[in-house]
Formats: structure tokens, C-alpha cells, sequence
RNA sequence: UGACCCAUGGUGUAACGGUAGCACUACAGAUUUUGGUUCUGUUUGUUAAGGUUCGAAUCCUUAUGGGUCAACCA
């Protein structure tokens, strides 16, 4: 009816934008980046702001940047920077040939640091780092001006140039710009905007002993590339007027920043440096486990990138704090999973059955690759006289609405025979041996001409034919909702089987073909794919999801 | 005892002074050779108090609650 209208919901960052476009700003160019700090792997957050930013750039026609804020050498390295482009380029999006560093600019900080300086708005201080963090003073109260803020022009520029040339020593001195030391917005009170690090570079080596801070290298990259909209979290809200006066006194193209409220979802730690932490402890195995929050995690989880960027939509974009429930990202994917992931039968937890009334021998039977898409085409599994089938689709004493088997009830095997558990065979403990049941060959799937009814259908495993697999099984990585709004140490919120290794799990021949990260389903068990560990002697499935269980919960 | 920002069902997000909608969740039912999928239905909301207005989620004021800021990190 009005499909036209419903279209018309935009966030807040595209209304900026179509306004934008309506006056014919900048020739209603637009041009947006994403510019991660090489400091560590991207997480789920990153994800949202790289969809965001390319979407955009995507949506009305401009450009979007790939640039790496690389001003800090002591915390930045080139493993990173690489395991970033991988990430960007797995969820689907192209910088094409505009891959910038901020330290490709550092010449031209240069320049406008000397800018500033001979316009009387930067100087040279020799006040200690505790002076400086003392003069600044607190939000409520004016902070006090350095003595050395009044040097003359041409003793600041010689100073810097000292600085530059590593005449002065790490920490003896800093450029701070001259704004105003009673501002209540602190990041106005004559901020550093360059200091001595004699730390290399990955980039640029020991060419430069001197480093621009973030508010002095940020805003002035995003001016030198021309981007339009510079779309940043909530957290550099108040850093905001810095931005705008740089872009004043510098008189550089005049980029926008707009913040929007970073990304949250239950049971996940965003907080790079943790994360850092976790791989560095090895509580987990790197920056790739599958129970990171992180894109290469989530990927070797089994995670698509389709499900991602859909999770990374689907949450809107606003300033309004958020805690996204941790479903919604498992339904993305499952969503987009059971559309393409071929379907097959492992057990986990086997137990054995017995068909006593089968013959010797093995037939094999059809399945249907995907229900949900028939060009995925149909394969051949073995059937035969003994298989296995999940413990827990067994139960001597069945609880009210319990669909599986049970002694004396019957079950459909997917894709095979109805069947009766005819006798329980235990051992000398009391535990089950295995099962002896019998089936009804008027039953085949397909052709059922038994007239039977059952309640539901299992799947198995025909034992001959059977591969062996380990599995890994993960849940949540931390057991509280919001780990890092709690004030404990964070290795106390740890869930503690975060992975279970299943290592006796038993699965269709078909499966020794899995390619890494190939996603399947599982039959009634969850999706998985295998894992980069896998060998061909070793199959390794990872569980991306289980599916819904609504039967389990109570 | 400062500045800036935010406040709509359980969660997230729309409504731009004129019928509070959508998605997810939850619950109920139907279908189903996956207790999956799919389909149908149901419950639940404008932080509070004033003001402006014929009319306020929307504009104004105040309060309350939450977030950010005192790195030579980004």
C-alpha cells in the first residue's frame, strides 16, 4: 500500500546527510572513512561502524575510506593492520585504492603545528606530565595556565624544531595548543597536541620522534581526504569543539564529526584492551576464538558475513545508549543459515541400536540436501542394521510430552524407517548398552505405506559407515549480561564451560569433504563448521549456533 | 557539585504539532519426516511535574535517571 512511506525511515546520521544533499553541500558529495587504530583486532562494534560507514557511502553515492590512525607506535603493529583489511574485505566491503595511514600525513601535521605556533595559538610547555595533569585541573573547576604558555613565537618554533630533531628528551617537553585553561569542556584546556616518543614507527621507521596526539591528527586526516561526514561513538562527544576549532585555525576543509552510541550486546566484552588481556592470559586461544566478540572469531566460529551485516542494520543506528540482547545476533545468523547451510546428520552422544529384524548390509537412502532451497539437490546416506542415535533422544522413563523413543514407543529415523524399541540391553553397572528395536520396512520414507504415526523423527548414524569427529561445543564467554559494567575483576565473570570438547562424536560419510568454514546444519542438533584445526585423520566442528529449542524451555 | 549528550513495550528503533508503528523476544495456535523453518494471533510503551496549543512522544521550563570528560591512548 505504502510501501513508499515505510522506505522513509532514516537514522538520525542519514537525515544529516539528505539535508546536507538538499543544500548542496560540498557539491552534495559525500564521503565517509573508518579508521581503526592498528592496536588489535576489530570486534562486532568495529563491524557495526563498517557497515555504517561504507552503507552510507553506499546508499548516496559517495566514497568511503579505509584509513588506519596509526600515531601511537608503542601500541601499534603490522600483524594488526592486516588482520583488519582481512576483516573489512570477509564482511563484504572495498576501500578500492583508498587505503590511508595517518602517518602518511605527518609531514603535513608538521606543517600545521608550525601553523599554529606562528599564529600565536600553540606552545612549546616543559612542565612535567604531573604539572600538566595538576594545571589542568577538574570539570568543575577552571584549571591554571602554564608559565611557559607566553614564550614568544619565534622561541616556540625553534623549540619545536629541536623537538622534531631529537634534540630534547622523551617526555621533557610537548606542544600544547593555546585555546583556554578555565573552559569546563577539559579537552579545551590547551591540549597536547604533540609529543617526544623515540619508539620506531611500523611505518615510518625513526624518520619522526615526534607524534601527534589523536585530536591533532584525526580531524585534520579526515579534512586532508575530504570526508564529509565523520561518523565516530559517543565518547568523543566533547571532543567535538577541538575538532571544530582546529578546523578554524587551521582553515582546512571543514569535515563534520557526528557521534552515534557504540554498539553493546549482552555477555560481550568490547574493551580492546581486554580482549588483549584474554588472548595474552590464554583464556582463550587467541584473538580468533571462536568465543570472541571479534569478526575473525566470529567468523571461525561459523558466523557469515551476511548475518553480520544484517545483525549490524537491524540494530539502528542512534545516540541512545543501547545493550542489544544477544539473541538477536544468533538469529541473524541462524536466519541466514538455514537458507544456505547444507543439511547433515551427526550424533553427538551416541547411543546404539540394534534393528533386529534388518538384514546384513548397508542401503542407501536419499535426504534432501536443504528443505529450504531444492537446488541444493538431494545425496546418499548408508542405512543399516546398526546405528547410532543421541542419548537423549532415549528415555527409559519419558516425561510427560516426550516425543522420542522410549521403551515399547516408536520413532521415524530421518530419512529411513519407523522404528520400536523393543528391549533395553544394560550393562552389569546399569547403564545402557545399547538398544534393541525393531523396524517396520513398510514404513521407508517416501513411501510409507505402514500407516503408522509417530510423534516426531530422530536422526542417526549408521555405524560402518560412520566418521569420527571431535566437537566443540561453546557457549557465551561471560556469564553476566553487561561483564564490562561490573566493577569485578572481569576473570571472575568468565562462564566456566564456555567450551566443551566432545570428542566420541560420530558423522555421515559425506562430511569428510567439509571444507573450512563451511557451514552445515546438523540435523536437530545446531549449526557447525569446521574448524581451521581440522586434518583429514581429524575432523573438527565447530558449533556456530544450536537452533531454537523451545521445547527445552520450562 | 561544571560542561556536553541521552530518555518511547522485555530489547532495539520509528512517528519531524494531528490514529504511538515496525523488528526481535515472550506467549498461544496452525503446518511440518528437523520439538528447526514457515504461517496466524495475543500481551506489554511515550521517566515525572508544570507550561504553550483546538491538539504534545514531539515545542518550552524544571525535576529525576543514565552516559561522557580530569592519558604525553585512540
Amino acid at each position: 500500500m505504502n510501501e513508499s512511506n515505510n522506505k522513509t525511515h532514516l537514522n538520525f546520521i542519514e537525515e544529516i546527510i539528505e539535508e546536507d544533499i538538499r543544500s548542496n553541500k560540498h557539491g552534495g558529495r559525500i564521503h565517509t572513512r573508518f579508521p581503526p587504530e592498528p592496536n588489535g583486532y576489530l570486534h562486532i562494534g568495529h563491524a557495526k561502524s563498517i557497515c555504517l560507514n561504507f552503507g552510507l557511502a553506499e546508499k548516496y553515492n559517495g566514497k568511503a575510506n579505509l584509513r588506519f590512525d596509526d600515531t601511537n607506535p608503542v601500541t601499534e603493529e603490522v600483524e594488526y593492520i592486516e588482520s583488519i583489511k582481512e576483516d573489512i574485505r570477509w564482511l563484504g566491503f572495498d576501500w578500492e585504492d583508498r587505503e590511508f595511514f595517518a602517518s602518511d600525513y605527518f609531514p603535513q601535521f608538521y606543517q600545521f603545528a608550525i601553523q599554529l605556533i606562528k599564529a600565536g595559538k600553540a606552545f612549546v610547555d616543559h612542565s612535567t606530565q604531573e604539572e600538566i595533569s595538576k594545571m589542568r585541573g577538574i570539570p568543575t573547576a577552571p584549571g591554571t595556565e602554564s608559565p611557559f604558555r607566553n614564550r614568544s613565537i619565534s622561541e616556540n618554533l625553534a623549540l619545536f624544531e629541536e623537538m622534531k630533531n631529537g634534540k630534547l628528551k622523551e617526555g621533557e617537553c610537548v606542544l600544547r595548543a593555546k585555546i583556554n585553561m578555565s573552559s569546563p569542556n577539559m579537552h579545551l584546556r590547551d591540549p597536547i597536541i604533540y609529543r617526544i616518543l623515540f619508539t620506531p614507527h611500523h611505518r615510518t621507521g625513526t624518520e619522526w620522534c615526534i607524534y601527534p596526539m589523536y585530536d591533532f591528527a584525526h580531524g585534520q586526516s579526515d579534512s586532508i581526504e575530504g570526508i564529509t561526514h565523520s561518523v565516530c561513538t559517543l565518547e568523543f562527544e566533547n571532543h567535538r569543539p577541538l575538532y571544530e576549532w582546529f578546523i578554524q585555525e587551521l582553515e582546512i576543509f571543514p569535515s563534520r564529526q557526528i557521534e552515534f552510541a557504540r554498539l553493546n550486546v549482552e555477555y560481550m566484552m568490547m574493551s580492546k584492551r581486554k580482549l588483549l588481556l584474554l588472548v595474552n592470559e590464554k583464556i582463550v586461544s587467541g584473538w580468533d576464538d571462536p568465543r570472541m566478540p571479534t569478526i575473525s572469531g566470529m567468523r571461525r566460529r561459523g558466523y557469515p558475513p551476511e548475518a553480520l551485516r544484517k545483525f549490524a542494520t537491524e540494530v539502528g543506528v542512534a545516540k541512545r545508549e543501547n545493550l542489544i540482547e544477544y539473541v538477536r545476533l544468533e538469529n541473524a545468523v541462524r536466519e541466514q543459515l538455514n537458507n544456505v547451510a547444507i543439511r547433515a546428520m551427526a550424533v553427538l552422544r551416541p547411543l546404539k541400536v540394534i534393528i533386529s529384524n534388518y538384514p546384513e548390509g548397508v542401503e542407501w537412502l536419499p535426504v534432501e540436501n536443504n528443505p529450504e532451497d531444492p537446488n541444493a539437490g538431494i545425496r546418499e546416506i548408508p542405512f543399516g542394521k546398526e546405528i547410532y542415535i543421541e542419548q537423549e533422544d532415549f528415555m527409559e522413563i519419558p516425561p510427560p510430552k516426550y516425543f522420542r523413543l522410549s521403551p515399547g514407543g516408536m520413532a521415524r529415523l530421518k530419512a529411513a524407517y519407523i522404528i520400536r524399541c523393543d528391549e533395553v540391553v544394560k550393562n552389569e553397572d546399569g547403564s545402557i548398552l545399547h538398544l534393541l528395536c525393531s523396524y517396520f520396512p513398510e514404513s521407508k520414507s517416501g513411501s510409507d505405506k505402514s500407516g503408522l504415526k509417530v510423534k516426531t523423527t530422530i536422526h542417526w548414524i549408521e555405524c560402518q559407515h560412520a566418521l569420527k569427529a571431535e566437537i566443540r561445543l561453546y557457549e557465551k564467554l561471560f556469564e553476566v549480561k553487561e561483564p564490562a559494567g561490573s566493577d569485578e575483576d572481569f576473570r571472575t565473570l568468565l562462564h566456566p564451560n564456555s567450551l566443551e570438547v566432545i570428542e566420541g562424536a560420530w558423522i555421515e560419510p559425506s562430511l569428510a569433504n567439509a571444507e573450512i568454514h563451511q557451514s552445515y546444519q546438523f540435523m536437530r542438533t545446531g549449526y557447525f563448521c569446521l574448524d581451521k584445526d581440522s586434518t583429514k585423520d581429524h575432523l573438527i566442528f565447530n558449533r556456530t549456533a544450536t537452533l531454537k529449542e523451545t521445547w527445552l524451555k520450562t
